[in-house]
RNA sequence: CGGGGUGUGGCGCAGCUGGCAGCGCGCAUGGUUUGGGACCAUGAGGUCGGAGGUUCAAAUCCUCUCACCCCGACCA
């Protein structure tokens, strides 16, 4: 592609709408084009290096058994009624009305109508498993798009489902997934890490992230640099011991007893009061969960995890109560808690029913108890784990300090069950000819953060710094002067003779300064530079440049094509054979 | 949805105590240049996000509204 040609160009100016490092690259380079919140173009130079993370993405769900297929984008509306998902997904699911006041939702993930899909091609366990995939475009109504194709509306992804016979299988099926995954990450040069995550509104029994670690992530990681042990902080547990402290766990109960505790409405401002440590209180916490007013307690120096509260409660919607809905519970905003409370459920984190004798509200403004204690004084209808965990907290599995460091989510695997082939009756007949539901599991990555990601990890304060896989094109000729000496008859030469050595070139033939040829070069990161200029003729000779290193050298005219040739071979070749990254 | 911010030529911005819509980059033409974002000359390009209002006069003041960005909530 001769650069004076090239549809979108590059700017020196950093849009003013772009923070993340990959979104002002990715604008810079003349990648990208924004259309509104969340929607963007790919422009020539971007879509090709789209193409090529869908194609390295292909060859390694094909390597695995996947069969690509296509699903349709627009989705009826009663296929996500029956499901029940409409519910979970909520607002970011976009739907539209069709001319008879039809109301179709543009499909977010597919796992209905791959599901619809199966209950009619699926028959016998003879045909499972089954791994049919996608790479199509998605629609996601999201409350907040942000840092350029970090998270967008209209993205497109790669989703993959399963379908086994039965839960052993489903899981030999999930592990050969891991493995795709790490593949593709290792392929594309992109360090990520399985971490254990929360299945959120696709439902199901288990499910892994993949990620980036990267300060510019919107997900937190809680790490164990010890053990190995890796989840989203959505989902990571730890251990609720007290470092140096003995737990009153094991005392007797003392009798409750009331006091004052004036103005003293946050843990901080009662433990201080009385003189206690904050893990020596109860908090309440106050939620409707569909509708239902639920009291959440946990010890004083923990917080509630949100996401594992829903979990606990089994509820679609949830969300911190009112003030007016906690007064109208009868509870005194402060001084709170489920003692003597009537008509509201309680969920209790697991650290507190091993607590004893901590101090937690009257319910009567002013007032606390001291000695309030699990099972004699109130109970919880459900027992579970609530907590944040927190960075420096003990690791669930060794008890060495968890590490906090933020991630861009760049793949999601579920292991769902069968909880969707029996509401959509995707059955088939077992060795014995008995009807059982097919085990499904399923996996998505978004090519677009992907490129984010490849980004975020790898570029420096000139531009991007692609790896032989992704460039856009392998070499990029800068002809210098292109009028002088022979120039362009050389450049054009190199660039004729590269392209028929089946390589793929960027040909820089602007009549612009060094300068600017050079800026642009290392913006848009392609791997390889050859310099063409009076100078290197001179010497019969074409400089040749990585993007990675400082340092250029120079190589015959006559050599260059064989030459440059070998290097893209050999750095495809090395980028394949690295480290898996997972 | 809560908080903060921004909308002026393709991009980055100034103008905002009302009085001719500007600067830099980019773009076009001509000329001089050329190894890390050259220079000179000439030129094209703007309903100042939109609607309404105040005023002799509005980019500027007022009201409403829309869009976009950031933080949070939220989010396979």
């Amino acid at each position: 592609m001769r650069l004076s040609r090239l549809f979108g160009r590059t700017t020196r100016e950093t849009p003013a709408d772009a923070e993340t490092t990959s979104h002002q690259l990715l604008i810079r380079a003349g990648m990208i084009a924004q259309v509104g919140a969340g929607i963007y173009s790919y422009l020539p130079l971007g879509w090709r290096v789209l193409r090529r993370i869908e194609q390295i993405i292909r060859e390694e769900m094909d390597r695995v058994g996947g069969q690509e297929l296509r699903m349709p984008t627009l989705q009826p509306f009663e296929l996500w009624e029956a499901s029940g998902r409409h519910l979970s997904f909520g607002q970011s699911l976009f739907t539209v009305l069709d001319r008879k006041q039809h109301r179709l939702a543009l499909g977010p993930t597919h796992e209905e109508v791959v599901t619809d899909l199966a209950r009619r091609c699926l028959q016998s366990y003879r045909d499972l498993p089954l791994m049919p995939y996608q790479i199509q475009t998605k629609f996601r109504d999201e409350p907040r798009p942000r840092g350029g194709l970090l998270r967008v509306r209209e993205f497109i992804m790669k989703d993959m489902y399963s379908f086994d016979a039965d839960e052993e299988a489903l899981n030999t099926t999930y592990e050969t997934m891991a493995r795709a995954y790490a593949s593709v990450y290792r392929r594309l040069g992109l360090p990520a890490v399985m971490v254990e995550a929360d299945s959120g509104a696709i439902g199901g029994k288990a499910s892994h992230e993949f990620m980036v670690l990267t300060s510019t992530g919107e997900d937190v990681v809680m790490h164990c640099a010890s053990c190995g042990y890796a989840a989203n902080m959505e989902k990571a547990g730890s251990k609720k011991d007290m470092a140096g402290e003995v737990l009153a766990a094991g005392e007797d109960m003392l009798p409750l007893e009331e006091v004052e505790t004036p103005g003293s409405t946050t843990i901080e401002e009662v433990a201080t009061y009385l003189k206690l440590p904050r893990h020596s209180t109860l908090k309440a916490v106050f939620y409707v969960a569909d509708g239902e007013f639920v009291i959440a307690v946990i010890r004083g120096d923990l917080d509630v995890n949100e996401v594992k509260l829903q979990r606990a409660l089994k509820c679609t919607l949830l969300r911190l109560a009112e003030s007016d809905e906690i007064e109208s519970a009868g509870i005194a905003a402060g001084f709170a808690s489920p003692i003597g409370i009537s008509g509201a459920r309680v969920v209790a984190d697991d650290s507190v029913p091993e607590c004893r004798n901590l101090v937690a509200g009257a319910n009567r403004t002013g007032y606390h108890y001291l000695n309030s204690n699990y099972g004699r004084d109130y109970v919880a209808s459900v027992v579970a784990d609530i907590a944040l965990a927190r960075e420096g907290d003990s690791c669930p599995t060794c008890g060495a300090p968890l590490r906090a460091d933020r991630g861009i989510e760049v793949g999601h695997i579920f292991k769902l069950g069968t909880s969707l082939s029996e509401k959509l009756s995707a059955v088939f007949l077992d060795e014995n000819g008995t009807s059982r539901p097919a085990v499904m599991g399923c996996y998505g990555i978004g090519l677009g953060r992907l490129l984010a990601a490849v980004i975020e990890h790898s570029h420096d304060d000139k531009g991007i710094i692609w790896p032989m896989a992704l460039a856009p094109y392998h070499v990029h000729i800068c002809a210098l002067n292109p009028d002088k000496d022979g120039v362009s008859s050389c450049g054009d030469r190199l660039y004729e003779e590269l392209r028929a050595a089946g390589i793929e070139v960027l040909y820089d033939d602007r009549m612009a300064s060094p300068g600017v040829k050079f800026n642009d070069a290392d913006l848009i990161g392609i791997p390889l530079r050859l310099t063409v200029s009076p100078r290197t003729l001179a010497s019969g000779s074409v400089e040749v440049k990585q993007r990675s290193a400082k340092e250029s050298g120079l190589v015959a005219v006559d050599e260059a094509v064989a030459s440059i040739a070998a290097m893209v071979r050999d750095a495809l070749a090395a980028e394949d054979s690295a480290n898996p990254g997972v």
